[in-house]
DNA sequence: GGTTGAAATTTGAAGCTTGAAATAAAATGG
DNA sequence: CCATTTTATTTCAAGCTTCAAATTTCAACC
């Protein structure tokens, strides 16, 4: 067994490791986006959320789904709003809520972007084979157990 | 061996789902530095460079090794420096250059901030031992390759 | 049923972030 | 040596993001 640094030293390596991952990653997306459409990350983030939700979204869950705070979500949706690519509707029951969702151009429009943002994370992530991915997934799954505990 | 999605699809909610926990960690990690001392994540990002360096730093390495741009370094860099956390110097040969280092008071201030830093991270990550760390080093090695040679 | 408190959303101010344009200094190359 | 191009940084406008305050509506309780 060689000799390895403290636990938490190595954690905190691993997590800064992560980090710069995740912030290149984006940086290349948020790039891929901004010259093939015009677009933006947020703004597709959203979108990929009412698509998949694929019904009328709570503007609370659209901000909590995203791990964005509701002001956030609100000046997205604006955007996306003023693109013709979302509409918004009062709640009919309880008249606090504002529902969300995509229009038919909207929708036409996601399909279109999403296809190349995933052929385009596929070429990114061209390493991983079935096997790595397994592996990722379960120790994914290790972090957001801790991590989540340590949330609430 | 079960049924699994195509590879492309395995990438894509991969890839998601790595997002999502490092959000959720970065977020805990603000809400963290907000509360207990004050201040944001891009300060101390660039104040952990600074230290790191351990000697005058270029702005432009500075953004780089940050993965931010050029124009957000100047702005995190002027609010260190308002601080009393930073000092900006010009360069002597290149008269191009501007140098950044942190003050005594700076180097004082990150110590204290990013031990409590380090402990946080060893609780968000407490699941993961030191085989685990291990796994994960590797495969994001493996992720670092391919997500590199895209953005050449 | 009216008050009080909780919940959903928006607004506003401050700060972060980017890409592009501007500025200034250095390197290149007739 | 002068003009051109490249490099380092800042500035600017636009957009993203957060938190806290304000608004509106609902729920609960006397």
């Amino acid at each position: 067994m060689t000799e390895r640094p403290p636990l938490s030293r190595r954690r905190l390596r691993m997590w800064i490791r992560m980090l710069r991952l995740t912030r290149g990653t984006e940086n290349h997306l948020r790039e891929f986006l901004r010259v093939k459409y015009d677009t933006t990350l947020p703004r597709f983030d959203v979108a990929a959320a009412l698509y998949r939700a694929d019904a009328p979204m709570k503007m609370s869950d659209l901000s909590q789904q995203l791990l964005v705070s509701n002001g956030n979500a609100t000046v997205v949706v604006e955007r996306l709003e003023k693109d013709g690519h979302a509409r918004r509707v009062q709640g009919t029951e309880d008249k606090r809520v504002v529902l969300v969702e995509l229009t038919d151009a909207g929708r036409a429009w996601f399909r279109e972007v999403a296809s190349a943002h995933e052929a385009e994370i596929d070429r990114l992530f061209a390493s991983m084979d079935h096997d790595n991915i397994d592996t990722t997934r379960d120790l994914l799954r290790l972090m957001e157990k801790t991590n989540d505990d340590q949330l609430s």
